[in-house]
Parts: C-alpha cells; sequence; structure tokens
DNA sequence: GTCTATACTCGGATAGAC
DNA sequence: GTCTATCCGAGTATAGAC
C-alpha cells in the first residue's frame, strides 16, 4: 500500500512480525491508524467547537490554532492514496471526518449569521465547505513551497468573507 | 516511487524494456511527465487569464469551467508523494507552477480592484492564495466525498468574496 | 530503437522457535 | 505474545537478441 500504514508499522515499538498478531494485515492496520487519526482530529476540533464565546470567536479561534502545516492535514492527504480509496472500509472514515467538519462549521456559520455576527447573505453549507476547502488547500501550497506561511495566508484571504478585514 | 510515474509508464504504447533509451530511469520519466502536465495547466489557465472581457470575467470564467474533479488536480496531489517532494528536480516544478498560478490570480485581483470590479479593502496575494487554495482544497474534498459537486460549493462559497451573492 | 528474458530490491506476509 | 528467519510478489532496472 501507499505511505500511511508503511510508515506508522515499520516505526512502531513492536518488530513488524509481531504485528500480525494485533492485526490480520495491512488494511486493518491502515484503518486502525486512519481511525485514531480522525478521531484526534474531531476531539481537537470538537473542543474548539464547543468552548466559550461567540460562534465567529470560536470559529475564527478553530482557523488561527497553530498547526503542523508542512506536514499536510492527516486525513485530508489520504485522499490522494489510492490504496485507501479503492477500499470502502478505509475510505469511509476520511468521508466522514471531512463531512462532519463540514457540517459542524456550517452550523457555527449558521449561529454566527443569526447571532448577527456574519453577514446575513452567506450560505453555511457553501461557506463552511470553501473554509473547510481552504484550510486543506492551505495545506497542499504550504508543502509545495515548503512555507507554512501559505496556509496562513490563505485563510487570512478569505477572513473577509466572516467580516474579518 | 508513488503512483504518478508507475501508471504513465506501463501504461504507454511501447513496453517498459525499450523505455530505458528515452529515460534514464524513473525520476526522469516523472520529470518529463511533470513537466508535461504543468505546461498544460498553465497553457489552459493562461489562455483564459489572458481572453477578452474584464478582469473580473476572466476570473470567474477560470473557476467556472469545467474540471475533472475526481481526479484530483494533477499537480497539487503530487504534494502527497513522499518521493517527489524529496527530490528538488521533481519538486521544482510543483512549486513554480503553484506559485505562477497564485501570482497570476493576484494581478487580476489587482486589476479588478483597481478597475473598481472588486472590493478595494482586498489584498490581491492573499485573495489569490485563498483562491488557488480553495480549488486545491475542493478537489481533495471531491474526492473525499466521491461527489464533484463539493468542489462548485467551495467555489461557491468564496464567491461573495469576489462580489458575487 | 524495441523486444523478451532476467536479475535485483523492497514491502508484505507467514512459519515456527521461544 | 514477541522474536528471527524465510518466502512471495510487485516494481525497478539491465542484458542482449532482433
Amino acid at each position: 500500500m501507499g505511505t500511511s500504514p508503511k510508515a506508522i508499522q515499520q516505526r512502531a515499538e513492536a518488530g513488524q512480525g509481531s504485528m500480525y498478531h494485533h492485526f490480520s494485515g495491512k488494511p486493518a492496520l491502515a484503518l486502525a491508524a486512519i481511525e485514531r487519526t480522525a478521531e484526534e482530529m474531531t476531539g481537537r476540533a470538537e473542543a474548539q467547537f464547543s468552548a466559550a464565546g461567540t460562534a465567529k470567536e470560536r470559529l475564527l479561534a478553530y482557523l488561527r490554532r497553530s498547526r503542523d502545516v508542512l506536514r499536510g492535514c492527516p486525513i485530508g492527504g489520504l485522499t490522494q492514496d489510492p490504496d485507501i480509496m479503492a477500499d470502502p472500509a478505509l475510505r469511509a472514515p476520511v468521508t466522514s471526518t471531512l463531512a462532519w467538519l463540514r457540517g459542524r462549521i456550517a452550523g457555527l456559520v449558521a449561529e454566527g449569521v443569526a447571532a448577527g455576527e456574519f453577514d446575513a447573505a452567506l450560505d453555511p453549507e457553501r461557506t463552511a465547505t470553501a473554509i473547510v476547502a481552504v484550510m486543506q488547500g492551505g495545506y497542499v501550497l504550504a508543502r509545495a513551497a515548503d512555507d507554512a506561511g501559505l496556509f496562513e495566508d490563505a485563510i487570512a484571504g478569505i477572513l473577509p468573507l466572516l467580516g474579518e478585514h
């Protein structure tokens, strides 16, 4: 398979020979790794989404929190792995994690619109999709240029959408 | 190596044995493939950027043109290939192509701002970075959900930034 | 210049001792 | 339950005929 499992597999503490007692094979190991990563990602995001403050404050805090940008998004990057995308079991957590993120942010945008924090003309779903896309694309641009600043620039570029100039 | 070369290499018309007359090895083949892809991408984009119409019209036409979304961006996706990112010669065209795109779009944004088509508060560089990021991220979201509509939604989500509601 | 055959290397998986 | 040794297959590359 591609990259994800190999890296984690052979750098694990125990030798790779004994690994087959815990996992039936590479897909099972990959699934465990992906689910673990997805839970970490959603857990951290949910902590900020459900913190104190207005919807706008929480959304901006999430967008501005520090990230290991040059490593790329550990979930979004899997989209490029043919082996993962070809296996429905491996693909499902990637699909659902990103869908959850979009939905959660759409809720925040709707909440902010209702509270008068955001332009009433904003479509919550599309805006949320654009926000998640800017982050995913920010990772791509930052990696391509080996410059984490491009992630920040991409985020800064859409902030006017949220009334931040 | 990862995915790009293998796919193109073994599906080529001539047997792989004779390939070593034209290319010294896999990196050379990959470089040719990447450069060819980059030229196609910049060529198509430039054709729309330098067409007739206002800056805003040309930018919107580029954003809305049909794409093979579910295949992902043939350049941006390379960002996820460790072998490509580890080789400066292979990485360079990926870096420069995306940088060119950002620069070209920043120019259009600046032109539109000067012409009064866009909000004067827009920062051309950051806005361009956000636009390219939304496209790159749109590919990611569309692939993750196996739904090209998410690419369209991501684009639609940033259009308010360009005065399109 | 292109083909077939072959060799090398590495990731993935199994066997069996301990 | 973990280790070492070994096997298998795919991807990469070379040799040499035509």
